[in-house]
DNA sequence: TGATTTGCCTAAAACTATTAGGCAAATGCA
DNA sequence: TGCATTTGCCTAATAGTTTTAGGCAAATCA
């Protein structure tokens, strides 16, 4: 009998593909076993279980954004480096909607401390270096940032900006200027 | 054998306290059916599957939202109502964290054309009246306030914020104060 | 009171998750 | 190359969720 050749990290990236498919939700064990035509028991020598599965395309997905974060910043600064940080996010979400979801999975403290999460925040921090923000400023913005990014990205893949003709590339430029001219003026004297 | 009067409606607000309880994902048919102490099938004269229980709660949910934003933006305008709305999110998440995940579930077009996501979406607009935009600004703004107010709580209730020492009811402050600044500049001259 | 409607039940099928134990393929070693 | 060990996928079995069909008793109504 020849075998399929199974590796945790084949899963993964399948698995992740399935998500962007018919959504992170409808991601299962028995799915993903069907797409590689084997029995689900098998999947169980790669991983622990079904919610080992879900974190570790949270994982993947963390990381793989996190690294395109970083390709986007490089050599950016300023509202070029916030316009392009906020567009990485939405591009993302909008190309793998599914990976975007499981990147957002509440993942354990020790987990979440060892994952690419922690890059993301070094990263949103790096941005704001060109705001000059001290202290608790920064923080508070840096939960800003996330909290707009997030949100928009959310509210427009669950179809919430549907509803008006206002084409949303234009509200999310809009949006843009509008925390950088906000950022600009909490700058330090 | 005694009846448990068992309806949509007290199957919804059970399912929103269970929601609340046990996360809105772990609401199922079958633990509805335990907390009334009936068999699993008998939930089916009520509900026509697991989506609708599901849709209803979100209904449920929105309803009761818009009403407590709707109590709480009588008599203010300006900032004021900008941060009394913003306030009512952020306590109805940590208060009813299922029901506020049900609230943000993805209805269908029609569905969602009759739920209260429409006196929300009004009561966003009215709030923005204090600041004199005009259109396509208005729009924008609508949906800035509805990703920032969204994301932040989503943020919040996933544990994003846990992870640095300052306070998230200072950020949630300094993050209202800056959209109450940011929309006074974006007013029409 | 008798007839009808309604509500909850039993039964059953289909799917998902998970564990235990087995056999054959792949790998390592003499 | 031949044998032993490890590894990978399998079968089997249990348990939980979803959903449909059909039945009987309670509630309602004429």
């Amino acid at each position: 009998m020849v075998r399929a050749g199974l590796t945790a990290e084949r899963l993964t990236r399948a698995g992740a593909e399935l998500a962007d498919e018919v959504g992170f939700d409808q991601v299962t064990v028995s799915a993903l076993a069907r797409r590689f035509d084997v029995k689900v028991a098998s999947l169980y020598s790669h991983l622990k279980n079904s919610q080992d599965l879900k974190t570790r395309i949270a994982l993947f997905a963390l990381e793989e954004l996190a690294d395109r974060v970083a390709s986007a910043l490089a050599g950016r600064a300023g509202k070029d480096a916030l316009a392009a940080f906020a567009n990485v996010y939405r591009d993302y979400a909008r190309e793998h909607p599914g990976r975007y979801t499981a990147a957002r999975l509440r993942l354990a403290p020790k987990t979440a401390a060892a994952s690419a999460g922690v890059r993301h925040a070094q990263m949103t921090r790096a941005i704001l270096r060109g705001y000059d923000l001290t202290e608790p400023d920064q923080t508070h913005a840096v939960r800003m940032l996330g909290s707009v990014f997030h949100g928009y990205v959310s509210l427009e893949m669950g179809g919430g900006f549907s509803h008006t003709a206002v084409d949303p590339q234009e509200s999310w430029s809009w949006i843009v200027d509008s925390l950088d001219a906000l950022l600009r003026n909490r700058t330090a004297p």
